[in-house]
RNA sequence: GCAUUCGUAGCUCAAUUGGAUAGAGCACCUGACUACGGAUCAGGAGGUUUGGGGUUCGAAUCCCUACGAGUGCACCA
């Protein structure tokens, strides 16, 4: 039984007690740490259903409460604000079912499944650091969902075709001189990336000279010889002319090792992947089909558009005149596919909040035409990453690579962590030591990007995203670590673990630390629904935070009391395991030692 | 110009969705190691929540307004 819960049908059962004929909606909070108590209710909203003062309210519920609740052990009021204390006996009771529940934190299942569309890059250049935000998010949100009892589809849409990856086809094909990655010793998305920008560059110089010659820029930037080309290299493609697409399923497929890499690296994966160049020509039949329901109008021209100003959007156009698809076509189609492929109850797409106002004519549409789907569709937005310098640009080259980025966060976090270890690895082998540093490395870059609200544009300060000190990844796995040795300690003392633990007196520490460990699975629940790994990281800190105070103030192992003792190597226990759950939902594994 | 998101300590972020005297970390200052792991803990200082109005028992949160920042407004993707 959660004991929240309990507190709350209590307080229900003394309103409906003391106030015949009324009843309220009924919401705790945690009381404020200058306060006595753990949980608070507010009388304020009763007063006038109830027509009593506040505190003559929480008086009388917290009066009934001490007489009635098994839970409660005291309270008191202060204004309006009923501060209720629970029994150290019903704190051991929470503790024995979550030690005694390997589930826990596990929410029944949903039979409910939800598609997660997240990284979707592009395959004219390696991954950056805003791609690291939306993969970290995307993956942790399908973390979190599934532990709340989805069934998850990890999907990931690469934008394989188009204008983008002609340019790196065709430098490569005019100054590739048969280099591969192999031979450049290049990952091949880098290699890839290369070229687009050796494109950009001679590009830019065409264009220049003829802006000097005398072309206007606009002019001078459509008739560039390097763009005639690219176009018709694209036409060629879409022709399948066999040279054409060899050479682009050749560059591709070096493109897609080389983020299978990084992935890899990252610890991440996805269970469905879509190629637009398979999903590009989808959607047309939709635009018929909103013909036909009256949902689009076609104009003189023969361009089909749909009217959304009575959603507060404006008119959208859903097919060219010449009959072909634009971007938005393309998406009611994929969207279609994947419920087709998957009976989606919900699709969540991880993309950056630019995209907000398409997201909201695509769902708009897909409300329209009576999508049964249409009312699962959400698009998790996220702020751009700046750096201390300002925005990242590709053209001025202040984008931060992501494999670049993970060597130099590891490399850090090495430098750091050996310092900081004193000789505690010296019986550690290189690989060890390394495979350490990788997971301190990554710990600390994942947390610092999923602490923040998604929503926020945020700022990525390198010094500060390998810090091992204060509200960061590595100060939790530290507290890991210190718990396993603890663990370990015990059992060399020859201290066995009861399966059940006896109330005794707590302290206020102790009583903190278990309304803690009893809020996982309500964080989780938010989290879940709110799709806010940030939840479950505050959460992790605030637990790690408690559990460092508690391990400070008092005594585990050399506690005389032998049920003080169990009570206590049960709490390390299960704060520990709470820690590597909650670190595994944001992607964060947790050492044994460190 | 229109739409939209945001503005909280010197800096980076919280604030349980309208609740108490707005909290953490970093940086700064002071204290705690014959240690169950000091990669830690305790304390100090730091705020007119961008300004102004309103709504109510109560506002960082909701409404209006001004200012500042971002993003979007293609028969591009």
């Amino acid at each position: 039984m959660d004991i929240q819960e309990k507190v709350e049908t209590d307080i229900l059962r003394a309103i409906a007690e003391c106030y015949p004929g009324q009843s309220a909606v009924v919401q705790l909070s945690p009381t404020k740490k200058e306060f006595e108590g753990q949980y608070t209710f507010v009388t304020f909203p009763l007063t006038k259903v109830l027509r009593q003062a506040p505190a003559q309210i929480g008086q009388t519920i917290g009066a009934w409460l001490l007489e009635n609740s098994a839970v409660v052990s005291a309270f008191n009021v202060v204004q309006g604000f009923l501060n209720i204390s629970i029994a150290d006996a019903a704190w051991v009771a929470v503790l024995n079912d979550i030690a005694g529940n390997p589930d826990f934190g596990t929410l029944p299942k949903k039979g409910e499944t939800v598609m997660v569309e997240f990284a979707s890059p592009n395959t004219n250049k390696p991954l950056h650091l805003g791609h690291l935000r939306n993969i970290f998010l995307g993956d942790s949100v399908s973390r979190i969902l599934k532990v709340n009892g989805y069934d998850v589809v990890k999907t990931c849409i690469v934008n394989d075709r188009g204008v983008h990856i002609c340019k790196s086809m065709l430098a490569y094909q005019r100054f590739g001189d048969g280099e591969t990655p192999g031979s450049s010793g290049l990952k091949g998305d880098h290699l890839i990336g290369k070229y687009y920008v050796l494109f950009d560059k001679a590009y830019k110089a065409q264009v220049e000279e003829m802006v000097a010659a005398g072309t206007p820029k606009e002019e001078a930037e459509k008739q560039a010889p390097l763009m005639q080309e690219v176009q018709q290299m694209l036409r060629q493609w879409e022709q399948g002319d066999s040279e054409t697409v060899s050479l682009w399923r050749k560059l591709n497929n070096w493109v897609y090792a080389g983020f299978d890499a990084t992935y890899k690296s990252i610890g991440t994966s996805f269970d469905k992947t879509y190629y637009e160049s398979n999903t590009y020509l989808l959607g047309k039949e939709v635009v018929e089909e909103g013909l036909q329901k009256g949902v689009f109008y076609k104009k003189e021209d023969n361009s089909v558009w749909i009217d959304l100003t009575a959603e507060g959007l404006d008119h959208k156009l859903v097919l060219r005149s010449d009959g072909t698809s634009v971007y938005i076509t393309q998406d009611l189609g994929t969207t279609d596919l994947k419920d087709h492929d998957f009976h989606t109850n919900r699709q969540i797409w991880v993309v950056g909040n630019e995209q907000d106002y398409h997201f909201n004519v695509l769902f708009a549409i897909l409300r329209r035409l009576g999508r049964e789907y249409s009312h699962g569709l959400y698009h998790l937005s996220y702020g751009m990453v700046d750096l201390p310098t300002g925005k990242m640009k590709s053209r001025e080259g202040t984008v931060v690579d992501a494999d670049d980025l993970i060597e130099e966060t590891t490399n850090a976090a090495s430098a750091a962590a050996d310092e900081a270890a004193k000789g505690k690895l010296d019986q550690f082998s290189e690989m060890e030591k390394s495979a350490l540093f990788q997971m301190l490395g990554l710990g600390a870059l994942k947390y610092y990007l999923l602490k923040v609200d998604p929503q926020k544009r945020m700022q990525f300060n390198p010094e500060e995203s390998v810090d091992l000190h204060g509200n960061t990844g590595p100060y939790i796995q530290y507290v890991h670590a210190r718990i396993r040795s603890i663990l370990r300690k015990a059992a060399e003392m020859d201290i066995v673990l009861s399966d059940t633990v006896e109330a005794g007196q707590l302290d206020e520490v102790e009583q903190q630390l278990l309304f803690l460990l009893s809020q996982y699975p309500q964080r989780l629940a938010e989290a879940g629904a709110d799709y806010a790994p940030s939840y479950i990281a505050q959460y992790a800190y605030e637990l790690a935070k408690t559990f460092n105070q508690f391990y400070d103030k008092l005594s585990i192992l050399k506690e005389a009391n032998p049920l003080t003792l169990q009570t206590r190597l049960t709490m390390a226990r299960v704060v520990g395991e709470t820690i590597q759950r909650s670190m595994g939902l944001l992607g964060i594994e947790v050492p044994e030692k460190m």
